[in-house]
DNA sequence: CCACGGTGCTTGCAGTTGCAAACGCACTGG
DNA sequence: CCAGTGCGTTTGCAACTGCAAGCACCGTGG
């Protein structure tokens, strides 16, 4: 898998955009470029150096690296192996939880997969939270087939007052 | 501005060349790029893009990763946690998927902090990446208060036929 | 009706990247 | 002593990035 798809760059920037519904010219103020670059960015007329990308992946509060890869400028390495190898590593949950994590990352991947190689845009499209913490919709929304961080934490949770009821914030980390 | 920003880059190329025992030019034509353009860069007189960088990574036979680090173009990895940030890393996932994700881990993590945290939970420390056979023991016994595996991924199957039909009702969950 | 704010896109233009050609230097050997 | 070969560096120049300004379009509503 060399680099041939480096236009998939714009279209991949742009998709996160849309999903994050968020407007080319909002992301370009939170990426700290201009809009008219970033409109040819996404269209592929423009080939973004790496500061300017990553800038836009903070802009978009995604991973970097994932960025890279999209462009091609990192080797494909072992993405899925990345969250297993650190699920299977982490110290700090038991077996069972690893199992569990290991099985829901995988479904995941499955899911994805399984939807349609063609129109792959539809297994990112259908994600509607927005990696900003503007308004976290909790609720189950009908036309998403992953369900809210609730419904599946509602499953495993032992004490319910203790997590759902508790405190669920997804977005305390983030240093 | 002229360049007093990008120092380190040049300078850890430059290092890893020599540590290589390369000359300027044959890093450059092994990296497909002009020999004095590497000068340049490596005395930081100029700021390579990306894909540059990437090819010069090639040519040293080292990860890009390590060079983006150095140019600043990426986080030194590992803000948290290695589950987390590789969660956040992958592209292969939806962002309701990932939130979804991350929900879970940090709720593990929630749930073993509250009760005994070193039970069962000292599996894995030096399973750096280590690729061991999983045993995937799915008779799930119930006097753990995970649930098994098939009532997590119950939830969020998107297979009507399968469980539930998008909407989620852990009812099946029994002591 | 036309002003207003919103979306994304097109157009010159400064500043930069990245390269081909040429330079200065050290070493070899005819 | 001067050709030949290696090194890293300097010098113009085409090509590009990235931006400010302006364009065309759409929906509101005064």
């Amino acid at each position: 898998m060399a680099l041939p798809k480096v236009g998939s760059i714009g279209e991949y920037i742009r998709e996160q955009r849309t999903q994050a519904k968020i407007s080319l010219r909002q992301l370009a103020a939170a990426a700290g470029v201009s809009n008219p670059y970033l409109s040819q960015i996404e269209r592929g007329l423009r080939k973004p150096s790496a500061e300017i990308l990553n800038q836009i992946a903070k802009g978009l509060r995604i991973s970097a690296q994932a960025l890279y890869v999209q462009a091609g400028l990192i080797e494909d390495r072992e993405p899925d192996s990345d969250v297993l190898a650190a699920v299977k590593a982490d110290e700090f949950i038991t077996e069972r939880q690893r199992q569990v994590l290991i099985d829901i990352y995988e479904s995941f991947r499955k899911e994805n997969r399984a939807g349609a190689p063609d129109e792959n845009a539809q297994t990112a499209k259908n994600a509607h939270s927005a990696p900003e913490p503007r308004e976290r919709d909790a609720g189950s929304s009908p036309d998403d087939e992953t369900p809210s961080p609730e419904e599946v934490l509602a499953v495993f949770t032992p004490d319910p007052a203790s997590s759902v009821n508790g405190h669920v914030t997804p977005e305390t980390r983030e240093g």
